[in-house]
DNA sequence: TCCAAATGATACGGGTGCGTACGATCTGGC
DNA sequence: GCCAGATCGTACGCACCCGTATCATTTGGA
């Protein structure tokens, strides 16, 4: 049902002539809702049966990626663009979980340095095989030699995103 | 601080030779979870003065635009790709605030006919402005004529990503 | 040296996503 | 007319987003 209004070019009827914000027109927010939830849903259930949620796994890939000697949890707030509040509990349950240990930061006792224990990178590897073929079967709805100039614009919009948030602290009145 | 990987043209060094979740390369799990997230916070954010939060907003956007004789939970979950369950405690909470109603279905009587009061599309009415100030702010980081292609792109993603979600029951063992 | 401001992390709480189970009702085929 | 299966909505629970407040510690000057 509804296969035939996936055409690319037309767009709507006169897009360019009717509010921003009108139900004919595709809009950004909606998309967006669509795609984050819809991928983030289908990762869930792929993935449910390893016992590791979407988030863990970014926090594992995060990790990964990140300084070998391990990250504070702000560092990991950030680079998963996520929130400090979050990032703790998350980090407890995978603590409790024993995939994560969070020691002493050897220069400032504020903070931790968290890193990946074993078991951690065994699920981890586990889930990334899923994770690769999910984001495959999900852009093959492109074509292959336009998938780049597309993350690329989906990259401008998310910094953009990111920077209204930042720059809209505390709406007054 | 990173101000120069923003080029839409030639992406990454030999984007096309690395795996697809290498971090080298855009991936679109992760920018998607930057998009939403800053967009959603942006708008939390720009509306908090109102009292209305931004799922809240979209339950009234759609409320709007659907049937005027008033929308049934499952049609209101279904407009806004959300659950069954957010909706009835979104809608709890939004009867609670008075800016809905719920009124038994004439024909099923599982169903409810839910419609958005007087006081509610005042709200709506005031953060509407607000929310098509944000898009706008958003969008304004892509050239004027290439909006429609990328909106049109991000269209055939968010299918994919909900067909992925429904094709997805339970990963079994 | 000393202290005000900034920063890393936590506690608390409301809102949302969603899996699972359940009760009530509707539907289709017998 | 009857019943099995599908459907609408709810209850419960866990995970996550994020605003606000608080505590401990670090930092940047005066």
């Amino acid at each position: 049902m509804a296969a035939k209004k996936n055409s690319v070019e037309p767009a709507r009827a006169a897009a360019g002539s009717l509010p921003v914000d009108s139900p004919q027109r595709r809009r950004l927010p909606l998309l967006l809702r669509r795609s984050w939830y819809g991928l983030n849903q289908a990762f869930r259930r792929r993935i449910a049966h390893t016992g590791v949620t979407p988030d863990q796994f970014t926090a594992m890939r995060t990790l990964v990626e990140g300084d070998p000697a391990g990250m504070t949890q702000r560092e990991l707030t950030l680079a998963m663009s996520s929130d400090p509040n979050t990032v703790a509990s998350l980090l407890e349950r995978m603590e409790d979980a024993g995939w994560v240990e969070r020691k002493a930061h050897e220069r400032d006792r504020r903070a931790y340095r968290i890193r990946l224990l074993e078991t951690g990178r065994e699920r981890f590897e586990q889930v990334r095989a899923l994770a690769v073929d999910l984001q495959s079967d999900v852009l093959a709805v492109l074509p292959e030699n336009e998938r780049e100039a597309f993350l690329a614009r989906l990259d401008l919009v998310a910094t953009a995103c990111r920077k209204a948030a930042d720059e809209a602290p505390r709406s007054r009145s």
